[in-house]
DNA sequence: AGCAGCCACGAAACCGTTTTCGTGTTAATA
DNA sequence: TATTAACACGAAAACGGTTTCGTGGCTGCT
C-alpha cells in the first residue's frame, strides 16, 4: 500500500512551502510561472489528489447530500433517486441514501447518523410510520440546526421547508374521471391504510370526482390494504361481494393484484371492470391487459428537489432566507389497456 | 440559523480545555466525575454532535462506503443495495450511491470523485461498457492506492480484489436441464450483445446442458440484444421463423418480452414454448402465466459484500494482507407457471 | 543613494477532533 | 519535612487542506 502523497509531501520533495505547493496546484498567479509548472509536473506524476475530507472540513461544505426514503427496491424511489442522483453529480455532488424501511425509528437514526456535517442538506420522503404516528420534531431539529431540506411527495404541512409533489388530488380526480367517462359506475378505491398524506389526496380527488357525476359516495368501495397487500383474504371477499365495474389503486403493485382477483372471479378488463394504477412503473407496462396509470414524473421530482435543495446549500447566507416554496408538478394519465376508451356517445 | 455547537464552544462556555471536554465527553477516567458530569449535562443540554468531518480526517476513515452501480431502476441492483445498506448501516456506515449508467466513462469519473477520502472502500458491479471494452485500469489504481474493494455480479478476473457472485454456468445449465426435463428440444437463448461476462457464463451452461443431453447446438438459435430490448423487430422476426419450444432469457425483462412475442404469433406458454428467466423481480411474479425464474439472491449478495468489504477495510494493516476471496452464492430455480412440471414418464 | 513597489514565496491561523505528553496541586509515605 | 505518586487538567501536535498576511529581495525611478 503506497502511502498518501499529499500537499505536505510534495513540499518536502519539491523544497518548498505547503502554502506554495497549494497555490500552485490552483494557477495562483502568486506563484511564479516556473514553481508552478515544477509543481504542477510533479503532483500529475505522482498522481496527487486533494482529501476530499479535509477540504470539506475546511470549508464546512460535504459536497454529499443525503436522501432517505423508505424503500429502494421500490420503482417510483428508484426513479426519483436516479433524478437526483444525476442532477447532484452534475454539480458535482454525492449522494449518501438511506433507507428507512417505512419506521420512524429507522428514520431519526438515519437523519442522525448524517446530521453532523456528513451532508449538507436532506432530501427526503416521509415514512409511512412517521406520517401515522404525526411526529416530525426529528425535521424540526434538523432544520433548527441550519441544514436545509427538501421534502418529496409523501411530505406534511407541519414542517416547513422547502417540498416538491405532484397534484395528487387533481390526479385522483383526473382518473376517476376516466373512468366514469370509460362508462363505470360502482368505483373502488384501493389505497394503503398508513394514512399516507398522498393516498389522502389521492382519495379527495376520487371523491370529489364521483360527486360531481352524481355518482353514490359509498365508504364501503374503499378498500384499505397493508402496505405489503398481505391481506389476500380481505381484498379478495371485497371483490367477491362487491359489484363494481371499476377500481382506481394508489399504486401498480395494489393495481396489478387487483386485476389477478378479478379475473380470477371471471371478469373481463376492462370490459366488465376498468382499473386504473398510480406509477408508471415496469409492472404496468408489461402486465395483461397493460395498466393505464397516473405517471408521476419521479425523475423529475427528483431532478427538481435536487436543484432546490443545492440552490438553498449553496445560498446560504447568515441573512434571512428565502421564502420555502412548495413545487407542484403535473401528474399525467398515461393511458393503456385496463381502462375502455371514453364514450363519444353520450 | 444557531450556530454549531462544538469541543471548542463548550469549552469556553465551561471555562475549561478542549481536551477535557474531549475527554470528558469520552468518560475517560482522566477527568473528575464532577466535570465529566457537567460536560455531559452541557453537552446534552445543547445537544453537542461531533462533527463527522473533522473525527473522518482525524482518524482517516470517513465511514462511508461507495457503491457504484450500472442501474438504479433495476430490480437486481435494488435488491444487492438494499442488502448492502443494510448491513453497512448496522456497523456504522453510510453508503454513497453513484451510478454509471452502463458507461466506461461515468464509471471512471464516479470512482475519482470518490476516491479521495470520501469513502473507504467500494462494492462496485462493472458496467456494460466497461466489460465490453476490457478496460480495468481504472480499478486497479484504486486498489493500487490501497483502497478496499469488492466486485459482485459482473466481475472480471482481470482484476485482484474481493468477489462475489453467483455460479451463473451452473445456474444457466440448472435451468436449461428444467426446460429439457419439461420436453423442450429447441431451446434457445436469449442475451445481450455486450458481452456480459455473467451472460457469457449462462451461456456456457445451456450449451453444456444441451450437449449432455444430446441436444443440437445452434448458434442460430441464440438471440442477442441490445441492453435495452429496443429492437422488436430483430426479436419478433426471429420468433417467427424459428420453431422453438423453449427459451432461456439472461433477464426478467426480456423473459417477459419474449414471452409477449411469443402469446402475440399464438403460442401457449408453457404448453407450446416453455420460459425462463434470470432475477426473481416483481415483473416475474405477477407476469401471466407466472415466470419461473433463476433466483438469484441478491440481497445476500449485498450482505455478504458489504462484510467482506468492511472486514477488509477494518483490519488493514501496514503488514501483507490477506488473501483475496471469492464467494459464490448458489443461485436456486424459482419454478412459477412458464414451465411445464418434470416429465416422469419418460 | 534612497525609496517605492512589485514579485515570489513562507509562516501561521483555521476548520473540529483526538491523543500524547507535560505539569501543578494535593495527599500519602518515609 | 522532604519525596513521591496519584490526580485532574491543559498545551500542543496532528489529520490535510485553504487563505491571509507578512517579508526579503530585486527593479526602477528620482
Amino acid at each position: 500500500m503506497k502511502k498518501k502523497v499529499t500537499l505536505k509531501s510534495i513540499a518536502r520533495e519539491l523544497d518548498v512551502s505547503i502554502s506554495t505547493v497549494s497555490k500552485a496546484l490552483k494557477n495562483s498567479s502568486e506563484i511564479s510561472l516556473d514553481t508552478r509548472e515544477k509543481v504542477q509536473a510533479f503532483a500529475k506524476l505522482y498522481n496527487y489528489r486533494p482529501n476530499n475530507i479535509a477540504v470539506s472540513l475546511k470549508n464546512r461544505r460535504s459536497k454529499n447530500i443525503g436522501v432517505i426514503i423508505p424503500d429502494i427496491v421500490h420503482h417510483f424511489f428508484t426513479t426519483v433517486f436516479r433524478g437526483i442522483e444525476k442532477y447532484a453529480n452534475s454539480k458535482g455532488y454525492n449522494v449518501i441514501v438511506c433507507v428507512s424501511d417505512e419506521s420512524f425509528d429507522k428514520e431519526v437514526i438515519n437523519m442522525e447518523l448524517l446530521a453532523n456535517g456528513s451532508i449538507d442538506g436532506y432530501i427526503l420522503s416521509l415514512s409511512a410510520e412517521t406520517q401515522k404516528k404525526g411526529d416530525y420534531t426529528h425535521l424540526r431539529e434538523v432544520i433548527d440546526q441550519g441544514i436545509p431540506m427538501v421534502l418529496f411527495d409523501r411530505v406534511t404541512d407541519q414542517v416547513q421547508c422547502d417540498k416538491v409533489i405532484i397534484n395528487d388530488e387533481e390526479a385522483g380526480y383526473m382518473a376517476t374521471r376516466k373512468l366514469i367517462e370509460g362508462g363505470s359506475k360502482r368505483i373502488a378505491l384501493v389505497m394503503n391504510d398508513n394514512f399516507l398524506n398522498v393516498d389522502v389526496l389521492r382519495a379527495h380527488g376520487y371523491y370529489r370526482a364521483l360527486q360531481e357525476a352524481g355518482l353514490p359516495v359509498d365508504d364501503s368501495m374503499v378498500l384499505r390494504l397493508p402496505l405489503q397487500f398481505e391481506d389476500e383474504q380481505k381484498s379478495e371477499a371485497f371483490f367477491r361481494h362487491k359489484e363494481i365495474d371499476g377500481v382506481l389503486c394508489v399504486n401498480e403493485v395494489f393495481a396489478i393484484r387487483c386485476m389477478r382477483q378479478l379475473q380470477k372471479l371471471g371478469k373481463n378488463i376492462p370490459e366488465d371492470v376498468a382499473v386504473i394504477g398510480f406509477t408508471n412503473g415496469i409492472l404496468s407496462q408489461f402486465a395483461s391487459p397493460s395498466l393505464t396509470v397516473v405517471e408521476q414524473h419521479g425523475e423529475r421530482m427528483g431532478e427538481l428537489a435536487a436543484a432546490m435543495l443545492i440552490d438553498r446549500v449553496e445560498h446560504q447566507t447568515e441573512e434571512e432566507e428565502a421564502p420555502f416554496r412548495t413545487e407542484t408538478l403535473e401528474a399525467t394519465l398515461e393511458e393503456r389497456h385496463s381502462t375502455r376508451q371514453v364514450n363519444t356517445i353520450i
